[in-house]
RNA sequence: GCAGGGGUGCCCGAGCUGGCCAAAGGGGACAGGCUUAGGACCUGUUGGCGUAGGCCUACCAGGGUUCGAAUCCCUGCCCCUGCACCA
């Protein structure tokens, strides 16, 4: 692990020297952004590799020779903070326990939290100096927090531009909310009904005496099957007013529609019982309904009212039957008669069902009586099948031969047109209960905004938009598609929380996801801020600055002319983004919010260039949680392991968009390699023997002994990998280039140079190689491990500061792919030896290596260029090249290379007798005996000779 | 339900434009070296069998295409993620 003191050093030093601070230049630039910090409690690992992964990739770029901005802000919009502060005022336990003992917030700093403000002020100054300690290359100059009035001023230009263009809209919404606390509630207010959607439901009037009996469904498309209307006569009704209209419906019901209406309130009590045997007269159909009792009616639920389709739906057919059975009960009514005659109607066709598919249902669910628990599983399964395959049958008028699912809306529709109609939202769960412990309701709040994601037109810019795009991974555009296409109206305003009110309605703030969507813009200028008074940001300024649109007045601000030039041309500098990246979560709202808002606003040279998504983090394979404690804080992470460890795992374990695992132990494993990587260079200076300079060797040495060429090839392999890897984000890949095989190739060079002592020639060579490997790796590793990099830059003679020294170029001519194959024929041999020593046990003497002769080759590279393992055709153009004399021997070769051939990689001839006998001294010391190389058999008393194959020599031990 | 992504050796995970794959790399375990010992480090082993570098069985299950499949196609089973007013 590096020093803490060391990383502390070299962050001054890098802070220091405003290295990181990126203006327009005449350099090539890039811009990448992440999603900025929301910051209501301390950093954990799981924000660490959010932000290392930008400032790998930023780091990699400068190097390159890139001009790169990777700014940082706060969101500090919204109202989480809002509940927290409410929270700790009022001394909650949990929220305390949590802040005190994950979070760390020491006790006098909490007292202070009681304001949302401090909090956010408290936190976003933390993340900084953690942000900092992870040696993270951001220009801090441009640091903001979304409350700030500059910034407001922007999200204020924002909105007032979507506004103009037709993108907002006013209207109702149906939200959770908490009757007790008066709110809104999100789910994390929720004590239960987490995840808990709202459905829609049709509220269908049945006429009654001048007065309607308001029932509700989620199938009124049903209509044409109503035998009756159901009441559960041991319930509170109640005559509510509505419009000029008088509901019948259960009073339980009447707390969550007072929600939902206006104008709406309660006339009196009715008496459910004096309503059974009455009629009532279908809207639809013009038919008169019996109203008939029945316990199983929830008077919670929708309106208490339910209309009975015993041909569609297995409760009403049951209920029915129990109650034709139940003679006290029709006796009480005097309905017994007309009961009776009730006969369930079918009126949808469902292939493979009988005309009443409620009684198949009923059959195939056993289902008893109405209080069997497969009734409810036996109509979701009735439901479903009519919903996707059922055609509207006979009974159903001018809607025969319509799918369920087309009737449903034009039924609806005709419905709400003949005024018999109305909508009603429900739980499609229950309970859901606030924290308080409040039961919740759907509210319906009006006046709310709404961002129009569902405008057609908008959306096809979107989908353009995302077109030019490069998505990493590739896999997640096909969601964003999916996204895209399915948004609706997004509810953009918010009665609590912090941030920016509606510039043209102060009443209401604007929500956090929609506050966030093209402030990558905002970087651009905010550094230019803290000069400028808020007041001057007026529309004409930021036309100006994002859209060139010059003001017809001279001079629109008091903000100098000169400088709000500057602020445009570097706004055009750094604009488009070329990458943005965030959780894997938020591809459906924030990452296509900011589509949408960047096609809708900007012109198409300023829309976004690349996505990159996230994945999430585990803890010892668990799901992170701060509520639940399982989590690893950041700050604490550098205190025992140090940032450049941090780093190197996270970069290491999983690529950014796959789920990581932070596993103690294999943290440590990555300690340890790291220690590793510091202590080779002491193994390089032993070897080399006098003060290094890596400035002086940054070329490429040259080298005859092939081991060194090998190790040569390895080394541009592995940058050319590396690079590669990282160009695409892939920290992991780029790491099992630069850093775990790497570390191979070095071991296996140590290990085979051991050989090599007494050769002077090779020594001088070695000492070379090994100072050009340092400088290399060093320089490979800076994006992953800053700190101990410079550290070992500056200690061996590195120019400057190797945060901004050139990224390593390969050379694909050194990548020689002979010297690779020959390096492998060598340890391969080696590896055969053991095994056949292994095998047949015994103690060898001397071991006889035979290589293969010239017509195997040829024959090998026929076979080669034939392609497939056809034997005839092989042996069929050897014959015609007369490649060798003796057919036979011809004919078993090719048998063995159409077994063989397909398991190696042919990259021509290589001359094995040599490159054998380069190695010898290494072969013989892994044998541990004798090793003699022939190119002709002049000693072969067992005839293995004849079983070499090109890259493949024989062996014969004695 | 809709949409997307998966199931690989003790664990994590690469490979999945078909043949250098008995399958990278890491972790763990075991053995040997080093060490007073432990740790650390290095080397090797980690599906089975084998007195010559080989053979057999293997990449969720079953079937197919192919000279050849972890990789392509079909069927089944199982798992994960998102689905809205919430950062």
């Amino acid at each position: 692990m590096t020093d803490i003191k060391v990383e502390e050093k070299w962050q001054r030093i890098w802070q220091e020297s405003n290295i990181f601070q990126s203006d327009p230049n005449d350099k090539k630039k890039i811009f990448v952004t992440v999603a900025y910090p929301y910051p209501s409690g301390a950093m954990h690992i799981g924000h660490g590799r959010t932000y290392t992964v930008p400032d790998v990739y930023a780091r990699f770029k400068r190097m390159q020779g890139f001009n790169v901005l990777f700014p940082m802000a706060w969101h500090v919009t919204g109202a989480p903070v809002v509940g927290i502060a409410k929270r700790i005022k009022r001394h909650d336990p949990w929220t305390m326990d949590i802040y005190k003992n994950i979070h760390k917030v020491p006790e006098e700093e909490i007292e202070k939290f009681t304001d949302p403000n401090y909090i956010v002020e408290y936190f976003s100054s933390e993340y900084h100096d953690v942000m900092t300690r992870m040696g993270y290359t951001i220009d801090w100059r441009r640091e903001f927090k979304t409350f700030d009035p500059h910034y407001q001023k922007f999200i204020e230009w924002q909105f007032r531009k979507l506004k103009e263009k037709g993108l907002v809209r006013i209207g109702e919404h149906p939200v959770k909310y908490c009757p007790e606390c008066e709110n809104p509630v999100g789910d994390h207010d929720l004590l239960e009904g987490e995840g808990v959607g709202i459905n829609e439901l049709t509220l269908v009037k049945f006429e009654l005496e001048g007065e309607y009996l308001v029932a509700a469904t989620y199938r009124p498309e049903t209509l044409f099957g109503v035998t009756n209307l159901w009441l559960n006569p041991d319930s509170e009704y109640v005559k509510v007013k509505i419009n000029n209209e008088v509901w019948i419906i259960a009073k339980n019901a009447y707390g969550n529609i007072f929600n939902q209406k206006k104008d709406i309130s309660i006339v009196s009590d009715i008496d459910a019982k004096n309503l059974i045997g009455k009629h009532v007269e279908n809207p639809l159909t013009s038919l008169e309904h019996i109203i008939l009792p029945a316990p199983f009616v929830d008077p919670e639920y929708g309106t208490g009212v339910v209309y009975s389709v015993p041909g569609h739906a297995p409760a009403d057919l049951i209920a029915l039957l129990d109650l034709k059975k139940d003679k006290i009960e029709l006796e009480k009514y005097g309905i017994n008669d007309e009961v009776q005659s009730i006969k369930a109607m079918g009126m949808i066709k469902l292939e493979g069902y009988s005309e009443i598919p409620a009684e198949d249902m009923i059959k195939k669910f056993d289902v008893k009586n109405q209080n069997d628990s497969n009734l409810k599983e036996a109509t979701n399964e009735l439901y479903k099948l009519e919903h996707s395959k059922g055609v509207m049958d006979k009974n159903t008028g001018d809607y025969q031969g319509l799918r369920v699912n087309d009737a449903r809306d034009e039924i609806i529709k005709l419905l709400n047109d003949i005024k018999k109609g109305d909508i009603l939202f429900e739980f499609a769960e229950r309970p859901v209960i606030c924290r308080c412990g409040t039961k919740c309701v759907v509210k319906i709040l009006d006046d709310q905004w709404f961002l129009k994601y569902s405008d057609e037109g908008w959306k096809e810019l979107t989908y353009h938009c995302l077109d030019g795009m490069k998505i990493i991974p590739e896999e997640v555009r096909a969601n964003f598609e999916y996204y895209i296409g399915w948004l609706q109206d997004w509810a953009c305003s918010r009665r609590i929380g912090l941030g920016t009110r509606l510039p043209w309605n102060k009443d209401w703030l604007i929500e956090p996801l929609s506050d966030s969507t093209i402030y990558m813009a905002y970087y651009t200028i905010s550094k230019y801020m803290k000069d400028i008074d808020p007041e001057d940001l007026n529309d004409q300024f930021f036309d100006d600055i994002f859209l060139g649109l010059k003001s017809n007045s001279e001079s629109f601000n008091n903000i100098n002319p000169e400088i709000t030039k500057e602020m445009r041309n570097e706004f055009n500098y750094w604009y488009p983004l070329d990458w943005r990246l965030s959780a894997k979560d938020l591809v459906g709202n924030h990452l296509s919010f900011h589509l949408f808002h960047h096609s809708a606003i900007f012109p198409m040279d300023k829309w976004p260039r690349g996505i990159v998504v996230f994945g999430m983090g585990l803890l010892e394979g668990n799901k992170m949680s701060s509520s639940k404690g399982n989590i690893v804080m950041l700050e604490d992470a550098i205190e025992t392991y140090g940032s450049d460890v941090i780093r190197l795992f996270l970069m290491s374990s999983a690529e950014p968009w796959q789920d990581f695992d932070w596993r103690e132990n294999e943290v440590k494993g990555i300690s340890k390699r790291l220690e590793w990587f510091s202590e080779f260079s002491l193994r390089v200076q032993k070897i080399y023997d006098s003060e290094i300079c890596l400035e002086d060797h940054k070329t490429t040495p040259k080298v005859e002994i092939p081991i060194n060429k090998w190790m040569l090839a390895q080394v541009n392999m592995r940058i050319m990998e590396a690079t590669e890897a990282l160009e695409g984000f892939q920290t992991r890949k780029a790491l099992q280039d630069s850093f775990f095989l790497f570390k191979k190739d070095i071991d296996h060079f140590f290990y085979r140079i051991e050989h090599e002592s007494e050769n002077e020639t090779a020594i001088q060579e070695i000492r070379e190689v090994m100072v050009y490997v340092l400088g290399i790796w060093i320089r490979l590793m800076v994006p992953f491990v800053p700190h101990i990099c410079e550290e070992l830059w500056e200690k061996y003679g590195g120019n400057g500061l190797v945060s901004i020294t050139e990224w390593p170029e390969y050379n694909v001519d050194l990548m020689d792919e002979k010297i690779q194959k020959g390096e492998e024929i060598v340890y391969r041999l080696s590896r055969d030896i053991n095994e056949i020593k292994k095998v047949i046990n015994i103690k060898p003497s001397k071991i006889h290596v035979y290589v293969s002769p010239e017509w195997k080759w040829k024959l090998f590279e026929i076979a080669n260029n034939i392609g497939k393992p056809d034997i005839g055709k092989i042996m069929q153009e050897a014959i015609k090249q007369n490649v060798h004399d003796n057919k036979k021997e011809i004919a078993e070769f090719a048998k063995k290379i159409g077994r063989e051939m397909t398991k190696i990689k042919y990259t021509g001839m290589i001359d094995e007798y040599s490159t054998l006998n380069n190695s010898i001294k290494f072969l013989a010391g892994e044998a541990d005996a004798d090793v003699i190389i022939y190119d002709k058999p002049t000693y072969d008393p067992k005839g293995k000779s004849r079983k070499a194959m090109p890259y493949k020599p024989a062996i014969y031990i004695e």
